[in-house]
Order: structure tokens, then sequence, then C-alpha cells
DNA sequence: ATGGTGGCCACGCCA
């Protein structure tokens, strides 16, 4: 089973370059972030096309995540959720559901913004009631995938020149707390299951020539629990897709199961 | 220290 994530920064612009990936690598789902697309906007015949099913989450101008799968292989998907417990948000940044007894989570965590910024606690409450939510999933479910843009770069490693980020958004320690405190519940990064070469990123700011230059972040995830690190193959940043014209800030990240 | 680029949408917000 192949997985994969990618902040798209709207699928009205990116669509020819998502349709383009899905017929290269064929993922058996394919975790969409910021679609930027209201609902009854969203292009579920064009995935359909290419034998995709989709469910989603969308809301005009911010936000949106959604789910892109083959049935043939995994069946029809379980009950979709698109909210935490306990935790009312008007943001979508929120999908999952189950492929048998895959648990999976497409995830858009807040930017932040600044660190000490009304968006930066709105942050770190969307992440408590996200630890707070997956307690519960833990106990019901053994296998679970968590993966999305998280907004984190989990370690300095995961950063072009760490001084330069030190305590900044995305960088800060209280964000890496609460990001350790959902790895505790038994999750953990896929992408340093096996070995990778140095400075790997998966978003580079649209200005000052980030890209060309590699000053990046890696901060789309994939974290899944031990069975599943276990009985994956490999993991992998797929760069290509952020030298196209008109490319997202963001590269899609991929994941094999021997599942 | 500031602002740079891009998407949305039509101005400023968000990233």
């Amino acid at each position: 089973m192949k997985i994969a994530t990618w902040n798209v920064n709207s699928l009205r612009v990116r669509l020819p370059h998502v349709i383009d990936w899905l017929q290269e690598h064929e993922p058996d789902i394919l975790g969409l972030q910021e679609t930027k697309l209201p609902d009854h906007d969203f292009p579920a015949d064009a995935f359909f096309d290419l034998g995709y099913e989709c469910r989603f989450s969308g809301q005009k101008t911010y936000n949106g995540v959604a789910l892109i799968f083959k049935t043939d292989r995994l069946g029809d998907p379980g009950d979709i959720l698109t909210r935490f417990n306990g935790f009312d948000d008007a943001q979508k940044r929120i999908i999952a559901t189950s492929f048998g007894d895959v648990r999976v989570f497409n995830l858009y965590v807040p930017n932040g913004q600044t660190v000490g910024s009304e968006k930066y606690e709105y942050k770190l409450r969307w992440l408590a009631a996200m630890r707070d939510h997956l307690a519960q999933e833990t106990r019901e479910h053994e296998q679970i995938v968590l993966m999305g843009d998280f907004n984190i770069a989990p370690e300095d490693r995961d950063i072009h020149d760490p001084g330069e980020w030190d305590g900044k958004i995305m960088c800060s320690d209280t964000e890496r707390d609460a990001l350790t405190r959902i790895s505790e519940l038994g999750f953990s990064d896929l992408f340093r299951a096996f070995d990778q070469p140095d400075n790997v990123f998966s978003w580079w700011d649209y200005r000052m020539g980030a890209f060309r230059r590699n000053r990046g972040l890696r901060i789309d995830l994939i974290l899944c629990t031990e069975n599943l690190i276990k009985i994956s193959t490999n993991c992998q940043v797929d760069v290509a897709p952020r030298s196209l014209e008109r490319a997202s800030d963001h590269a899609p990240v991929w994941a094999d199961f021997d599942l």
C-alpha cells in the first residue's frame, strides 16, 4: 500500500500537477491540504476518471482537506471524520477514515503565523485537541497513520539553517513539545525510519529563490504506529513537483507499506 | 529590521 500527502495550496490551480502525480505514482491514498475549495466545487470527476474516489472537507479561500483513494484494492472507506472530539472549529483542517484495519488521518495543522500571536495560541490549542482526540483513537485502533502538513519541523536537521530559524514559527520548542505529546501516544516519524540524505525538505517559501537554494523545512510528515513502521518499506519526499511552473510551495511525501 | 512571492479575490488576509 502506497500513501502520500501533499499541501497543494489551491487545488484549482494545482489540479494538473496532482493528476500528473497520481498517474505517475499511483498511490492507494493521497491526502491533500489547502485545497481552498468549497465542497460543491471539488473536482471529484477528474479523480474518478483516474480510478480514484474522494472525500473532502473544504471551505472557500482557506484551508480544506481531501482524501483521494483507490477502492479496488482498499474497499470502501468507513465513516468520515472531519473534527476532533470536543473541539469545534470552523476551519476545515481534518479528514479521517478507516480502510479495513488501517485508520488514516489527513491533517492541516495551523501555521501559527508568529510565536506568541493569536494564531500561534490557536495552533497550540488545535494540537492539544488533536492529542486528546488521538488518545482515544489509540484505544480503538491499532494501526493509525497521521499524515499532512504539520507546520512543525521536528528536529534541527529538518531545517536548512537551524540558527536562523531558532525559536521561530514551525521550529519553536513549544510547538515541538506539542508534537512530542502526540508522538508519546505511540506515533513516530516514518521518514526517519529509513536512511535519508541530508537537507531533505518538503516546504520552501516562494520568496527569495528559497527552493533554488534549497532553503526549506521538512514540515510535511507521515507519523504512524509502530506496527505500521515495521511493515513500511520506504518513505520519501518527491521534490520534483516543486520545480514545475506554478508549483505549490510544498512537495509531496509518500510511503510504502507491505499491506 | 524589513520585505520578498503566491493564491484568493478584488483589498487585505493568510501562508
